[in-house]
Formats: C-alpha cells, sequence, structure tokens
DNA sequence: AGCGATGTTCGCCG
DNA sequence: TCGGCGAACATCGC
C-alpha cells in the first residue's frame, strides 16, 4: 500500500476510524519497524490522541500535541481497524488500543515501513530531504526544480527530493499519459511538455484517490492494467515494452512515448 | 523452486 | 556534486 494515492487513502482511513480516541495500549509485536525505542514511543503515545493527520508524500504525520507519529509503509504497509482481539490482522507489527476497546494496527510484511517519534515535521522533512509534496507543489516550483536537473524523468520523478509521493507505477503511468519518454533527459523536455508533464502528475494521483488506491480498478485505456508481457497499448495497439531502471522494473509504449 | 514486488538507503564509479 | 547502478533490507505469493 506505499505510493502517494495509497498512502492518502490511509491517511483518510486513519482519520475516518481513529481520530480524537485516546491510546491505552501499545503493542509492540516486532520492534524492527521502529525508528524510535518502544520505551520513547509508548512514552508519547500513552494517553495522547490522534488530534489530526498530515500526508506529506508516502509519509502521515499523525499529531499527537505535542510531537509527532511518523508513519511509513514501505511497500507492503497497510492500517487495519478492527474490534475484537481474535481478529488481529496477520503482519501486525504495532497495535495502538483505544480505551473503547477498537484497535489500530499498523502492518508490514516486508518490514520495510518504518514507525517514528519526531518533535516537528519540518525537522523530518529536512532531515530525509523530501521535496514538496506532489500534489501541493506549485508549476513555479517544479519548473525551477526541474532547471537545476540534469537526470532522467523517470528516476527524477522517483526521486523523493525532487518531488515528494510518486513511485514506480504511477511514474510510468504519469508518463505515460505525458507520451514522454522514461529515458528522456529532463533538461531537453520543453515548456508546454512540461507543464503537460506537471498536470498529469496532478490528474494520475487524483484519480489514484478517487480509485482508494486500487490499481485493479484502472480502467483500460490507462497503462497500469497492461503492466505485463506481451499487452498492448490501449492508444495505439503497438507492443507494450518493459525496462529496468535503476533497480527498478518499468513499462512503456514506444511508440507513443518516443525518445525527443 | 525461483522470481518478483507500489520503497529507501548506501557505496561505488564516472 | 550529481546521477546512474546495483545491492541490501525481509518476506510471501504466484
Amino acid at each position: 500500500m506505499p505510493e502517494l494515492p495509497e498512502v492518502e487513502t490511509l491517511k483518510r482511513y486513519l482519520d475516518k476510524t481513529s481520530l480524537k480516541q485516546v491510546i491505552d495500549i501499545i503493542k509492540v509485536n516486532d520492534n524492527r519497524v521502529l525508528n524510535v525505542s518502544e520505551r520513547d514511543l509508548i512514552k508519547s503515545l500513552k494517553d495522547s490522541r490522534f488530534e489530526s493527520t498530515i500526508r506529506h508524500g508516502k509519509y502521515i504525520f499523525v499529531y499527537l500535541n505535542p510531537r509527532y507519529l511518523i508513519m511509513h509503509f514501505g511497500m507492503t504497509g497497510d492500517l487495519e481497524y478492527y474490534h475484537k482481539k481474535e481478529d488481529e490482522p496477520k503482519f501486525s507489527k504495532v497495535i495502538f488500543q483505544f480505551k473503547n476497546d477498537y484497535n489500530l494496527a499498523y502492518l508490514s510484511r516486508r518490514m520495510f515501513g518504518r514507525l517514528d517519534i519526531v518533535e516537528t515535521t519540518e525537522e523530518f522533512i529536512e532531515k530525509k530531504k523530501l521535496g514538496p509534496d506532489a500534489l501541493k507543489m506549485s508549476f513555479e516550483d517544479f519548473e525551477e526544480a526541474t532547471k537545476r536537473r540534469s537526470a532522467i524523468i523517470k528516476n527524477a520523478l522517483l526521486n523523493q527530493s525532487f518531488i515528494a509521493g510518486i513511485g514506480n507505477i504511477y511514474s510510468d503511468e504519469i508518463l505515460f499519459k505525458s507520451r514522454i519518454n522514461p529515458y528522456t533527459k529532463m533538461d531537453s523536455i520543453n515548456e508546454i511538455k512540461m507543464k503537460k508533464l506537471f498536470e498529469n502528475i496532478k490528474e494520475v494521483l487524483k484519480f489514484g484517490i478517487e480509485k482508494e488506491g486500487n490499481l485493479s480498478t484502472f480502467p483500460r485505456e490507462f497503462l497500469i492494467p497492461h503492466r505485463k508481457k506481451e499487452e498492448r497499448c490501449p492508444i495505439c495497439d503497438n507492443e507494450i515494452k518493459r525496462y529496468d531502471i535503476s533497480g527498478r522494473r518499468g513499462f512503456f509504449c514506444p511508440k507513443c512515448q518516443k525518445r525527443s
């Protein structure tokens, strides 16, 4: 459950289920997901409440007053709200039990997600060198940031210091919609295409949020349903090509997304 | 049985 | 310094 649309969906889920409830018990099943000591985690959470949440890129900051709990989900993180003890979901790593006996479980299968406690959001964003959130970034900032970089566009979109929230699957979708070849150097994209790219970042991510991050519900005219071998481009019917870049696997249409 | 996976980080090298 | 690459992290489903 990890790119921006999924994380936004988790944020809304947390807001709907768990906000303002007093936390009674913090159960740590596996302390490997903690970037903070178990003692400090408990100290910060016990008897306080999840007051509000902010999402920045793929991170959720949960305001506890006065500190923040940070949730990151890696590739397989999730949240689940449930009542009965025996319904504790598989892969639950940390469980927040509220005074009303309901629980919010933080799950992680591959252990790539992390929980942390910080004093301010700014301090964390600075430490991680996170760029602006993809949905909040202005075109001016986007354009400015692109001018200072020579990286190929696929890597730039994945680079959280440049723009925060886009991952492997959505970056492919954004490039497909923008008709930009993933290997295009950023400084060779003209202003019109750059504007279109910027708009498509927002549109694709917002569409993902509407779909609650559920990739299997994407309509066929998107690239997402065709991310496998021997699929055809929904626009031109050409064969979709697989490519490997910086250890990630992507897909694109060589005919629609010509190198410029 | 082996491969691949929505992420991040780090060391190496050009 | 920047950017690309590959490995490492850890686990499970197909």
